[in-house]
DNA sequence: CGATGAATTGAAACTTGTCAACGGCAGTGG
DNA sequence: CCACTGCCGTTGACAAGTTTCAATTCATCG
């Protein structure tokens, strides 16, 4: 019924398209969700990590692929099983209920930045959403880690590579962020990045 | 508890922002649901007609702002009504979870056009989910109708009124679609502007 | 019929994308 | 141990799609 795997680097445990047979809640790593276009392009409409739940879809396909860039750890039911945990268990429903609402409010502030923002805003969004998630604290830990590559930025703020690579080293210019290492962003001027965030 | 009301052209009935007291269901009539920024963009995260659920949010304050864009008819009610509903009847939640992660899928996709799809596959990806919405059958329904203005559509589709127009002229050109008025579009060549969608 | 706002069309500017080259780091194998 | 190889990230020059600004036409309504 429920089985505990594991899928490491690169591996795609859920593919767009497929019979939506599965649930499935991470309990380590950190997984990229996307859909992709005939053609290649891809946008990837975000990051799971430990605690989030996926294939809550209603219809029997999955509207999104979900590749593990860490090595990820999860748990699967079958959606029998699922459905019989709902009944026996009304708090799930409601727990469930409230992840995808907080899912939804998240998905439409990214309907916004990709609909509306410049690529700086995008980027400066983006590293300040970041260190929400790293750091729950408000503490001046402005030290941000990503686990992703340029491309998966890319494709989740709907810019290029190479856009991305521009933006960073704009805003390490102007002394808002400092880059140690490609996968390591510090903060230096919070209030400056957020204003160039363009408010929210 | 449970109030109905109208709301009329232009009207503002949920702010974004605001203390999310209440939950809406739409009983008739058309809404545009957006949320802004600071300097005035604007980007509409879906348009709400009847039977449609408003106000889910988990956090205290509205996530995005509702407006009608033909008159709109809603039943409110308290969230403290809405709790008490949905612990008497629990076939409710389950609804809700539906009709939430529907949404979601629809927020993917709409991200999926907004970060990586050009102008003119936005135009003909929305003028076909249009068609879909406004004659749920499989008919030679060709014709959609748009209760909105270029301006929603605009902010809907991450573009500017004037690169809607533009576009639309072009779907014309190419006898893709007919527009005997700018809020009726006709869909000459449903295979054809189904290419120019950019897949899916 | 005139007035007002929406929609269309045109020309120029700008942001971002594309193509290409280069540099750096890591893993591999001689 | 060190060259080799491949991938990732950065940087540059140029092209392209979309936006901006402006003018014109078209619908709606009093």
């Amino acid at each position: 019924m429920a089985v505990t795997s594991t899928a490491e680097q690169g591996r795609t445990f859920i593919d767009e398209g497929d019979p939506a047979d599965h649930f499935f809640n991470i309990t380590s790593g950190t997984a990229r969700l996307f859909k992709s276009l005939p053609d290649g392009r891809r946008q990837i409409t975000g990051f799971a990590g430990r605690g989030h739940f996926l294939g809550l879809a209603v219809s029997n396909s999955y509207a999104f692929s979900a590749e593990a860039i860490e090595p990820v750890q999860y748990c699967r039911f079958s959606r029998a099983k699922l459905r019989m945990m709902l009944d026996d268990f009304p708090a799930l429903e409601k727990r469930l209920l409230d992840v995808a609402s907080n899912e939804l409010v998240a998905a439409q502030e990214q309907m916004l930045l990709l609909g509306r923002k410049t690529a700086r805003e995008r980027v400066a969004s983006f590293l300040l959403a970041r260190r929400l998630e790293s750091a729950a604290c408000v503490s001046p830990a402005v030290h941000v880690h990503l686990p992703m590559t340029r491309s998966d930025i890319a494709d989740y703020l709907g810019l290029t590579i190479e856009t991305v690579s521009r933006t960073l080293t704009g805003l390490k210019a102007d002394k808002l962020i400092g880059i140690p290492h490609p996968s390591e962003i510090i903060i230096l001027n919070h209030q400056g990045l957020t204003a160039q965030a363009g408010g929210h």
